[in-house]
RNA sequence: GGGUCCGUGGCGCAGCCUGGAUAGCGCGAAAGCCUUCUAAGCUUUAGGUCCGGGGUUCGAAUCCCCGCGGAUCCGCCA
């Protein structure tokens, strides 16, 4: 399409004052195509040429004329050009065929480092986290697509006060993955209860910083089993990483140690009434009481913040062109301060990218309360669901176990990736299992239904003349699959995958809509041929398009 | 008290960056469409003070200001 909007601004800013760089940018999409494709509202044109908008658009209807339009349209004060459909046709097809699973991609060779999920290892990831590891993931296929050289992380949090309370909850036990909830749940309870738990945890804690061996392994022992059943979840939504940074490791090797060294040649570190050490960080106009950050405990054991800064600094070696974190809203704050001591320390930051909650009815997940939503039991409602759903229509499909995975979690995933991550979203069973309209299923279907066709006809989809294809439905077919394009740049522009999934989705609504109206095997050889290539195009993008939110396009269902 | 994000038909959302013609989509509701490429689909109908109030503009859901409501944060949790 934009090839069509240069060449209009090309040819306007010839007939007016305006520059073309200037037309561009005023040029609109009307409301509805019957208006035209591409429109120019000409009040701007009104004070400088003393005539009406109305009376400006007509006189330039009548003098302009540009290659694949085919005709310009005064329409009250707007000037609506109507795009030669076949010019449509042969602009977007062979280019689509031509780049494949390419299309839209901007080709990068830069590199680009993600790190999400990240989540404590204590317990069975809920929705909450879902949503971090969803859209994580679903930025870091961005990225791929895009030619980025993408590396994927997920921090681990091994050293943390929970994890000091789980590990003395466990003591010489050796649970399972799927007691970690219950035993982290206990622990939490006890804790509130006895502050003396708290002491323990504290001095559990201690220990493993002056270097135990013993309490190390014990530590190691819980986190692995946590991170490993945790992953292994994750591993079977089609979540993966590249790298699992322990969080210890800047403990043990040193690094807490250097950077608070060299916070403390700024100046800015100054220690406090109860033996801290606090970093000043009033020249950064952060919006808090006090503009500090502690960097230490009294007792001299270490706070995340240097382990972070040690992680942010390992990052920066990497020499990464791009740099993301996905990170909850209730990390904003942190954030900036993280980027400011970063900042202190002359490195560089990476770039959030936040997300806000999933709320229950009845209010806040807390996986300490247990008001949680996990997201095991979720993935196991859908592929339920899933199955149930093949079995009623096609219960001779063979691999209805795989299917009902894909469609399950298919589902999943589109209803947390349509919904931009700054919005709250508040769980309902019922619309995150729906199977119909804006849904993950309705796409992957759509994509079947493709499939469908060619098994009949034949997997080649040939050559013909593009020209033919001109039947409305065809021609809204054609300009979704043009805008797919554009979505996949706003995507990366903004780090916001939920342009894709109304993107495909447009795309898949625009098909079925032809799928209905138009025919594809049918006498006229020459119409079928043009028909199969803008089936062929189609599949391609929605295969894509899933692919970009992780949901697999199943070939039947 | 201060900062940030969100507020669009009964419900769930897109549109806001970059202002433009009757505000889109899905669910739910009502009615229709399977002897023709999979009805997880399609068509039609009903349903909206775009949270409220000011301002800027020829023109505001969109930009600015002030309120209201929800989320979230503001020193030893990660």
């Amino acid at each position: 399409m934009d090839k069509f909007k240069d060449a209009i601004a090309k040819a306007l800013a010839k007939q007016t004052s305006l520059k073309q760089d200037q037309v561009l940018g005023m040029l609109t999409i009307p409301p509805d195509p019957n208006l035209g494709d591409v429109a120019f509202p000409c009040f701007a044109l009104s004070k400088e040429l003393k005539k009406s908008p109305p009376d400006i658009a007509k006189d330039l209807a009548s003098k302009i004329t540009v290659e694949g339009i085919q005709e310009v349209k005064s329409t009250g004060p707007y000037l609506n050009f109507f795009i030669d459909p076949a010019a449509i046709a042969n602009a977007i097809i062979p280019r689509i065929l031509k780049e494949k699973d390419h299309y839209g991609s901007i080709m990068s060779k830069k590199k680009a480092l993600i790190e999400h999920t990240s989540i404590n290892p204590n317990a069975s990831p809920h929705l909450g986290r879902a949503r971090n590891a969803i859209l994580g993931d679903a930025v870091a296929r961005l990225l791929k697509f895009h030619g980025y050289n993408t590396e994927v992380h997920y921090y681990v949090n091994d050293v943390g006060k929970q994890i000091a309370l789980l590990t003395n909850e466990v003591g010489d036990s050796t649970p399972e993955f799927s007691d970690m909830l219950e035993i982290y749940q206990r622990a939490s309870k006890k804790m509130e209860e006895d502050e003396k738990v708290e002491q323990a945890a504290l001095e559990t804690l201690n220990k493993l910083e002056n270097g135990d061996e013993e309490i190390r392994k014990k530590f190691h022992n819980v986190v692995q089993i946590c991170v490993k059943g945790q992953a292994a979840i994750l591993f079977e939504m089609g979540i993966k990483y590249d790298h699992f940074q322990p969080e210890s490791e800047f403990l043990f090797d040193g690094s807490t140690d250097k950077i608070l060294k060299k916070l403390e040649k700024t100046g800015k570190v100054f220690t406090d009434e109860d033996n801290r050490k606090v970093l000043d960080q009033s020249d950064y106009n952060l919006a808090m009481k006090e503009p500090v950050l502690v960097l230490t405990r009294g007792d001299g054991t270490s706070l995340y913040i240097l382990r972070d800064l040690a992680y942010g600094i390992l990052k920066n070696k990497r020499k990464n062109d791009l740099n993301v974190m996905i990170l909850g809203e209730d990390h904003k704050l942190y954030a900036k301060q993280f980027a400011a001591a970063l900042d202190m320390l002359n490195e560089q930051a990476p770039t959030p990218i936040h997300y806000s909650f999933v709320l229950l009815d009845e209010g806040k997940m807390s996986t300490r309360k247990g008001t949680v939503i996990l997201l095991e039991d979720f993935m196991q409602e859908a592929r339920e669901k899933a199955e149930a759903e093949i079995k009623k229509r096609n219960p001779d499909l063979d691999n209805i176990h795989e299917l009902s995975r894909s469609i399950g979690y298919g589902a999943i995933k589109f209803s947390i990736l349509k919904v931009s991550a700054e919005k709250n979203v508040t769980f309902n069973w019922e619309n995150a299992l729906s199977f119909e309209g804006e849904t993950g299923p309705y796409i992957q279907y759509s994509h079947a239904r493709i499939h469908s066709i060619f098994r009949k006809h034949g997997e080649e989809a040939g050559t013909g003349n593009l020209d033919l294809l001109k039947h409305d439905a065809e021609i809204a077919l054609l300009k979704s699959l043009a805008s797919f394009a554009d979505a996949t740049t706003h995507a990366l522009k903004t780090y916001h995958p939920h342009i894709i999934a109304h993107s495909v989705f447009d795309v898949a609504s625009k098909f079925n809509e032809f799928y209905h109206a138009c025919p594809v095997l049918q006498d006229d050889e020459k119409l079928q041929a043009a028909r199969l290539q803008l089936l062929e195009a189609t599949r391609i993008v929605l295969k894509t398009g899933l692919e970009l939110l992780g949901i697999q396009a199943p070939e039947r269902m």
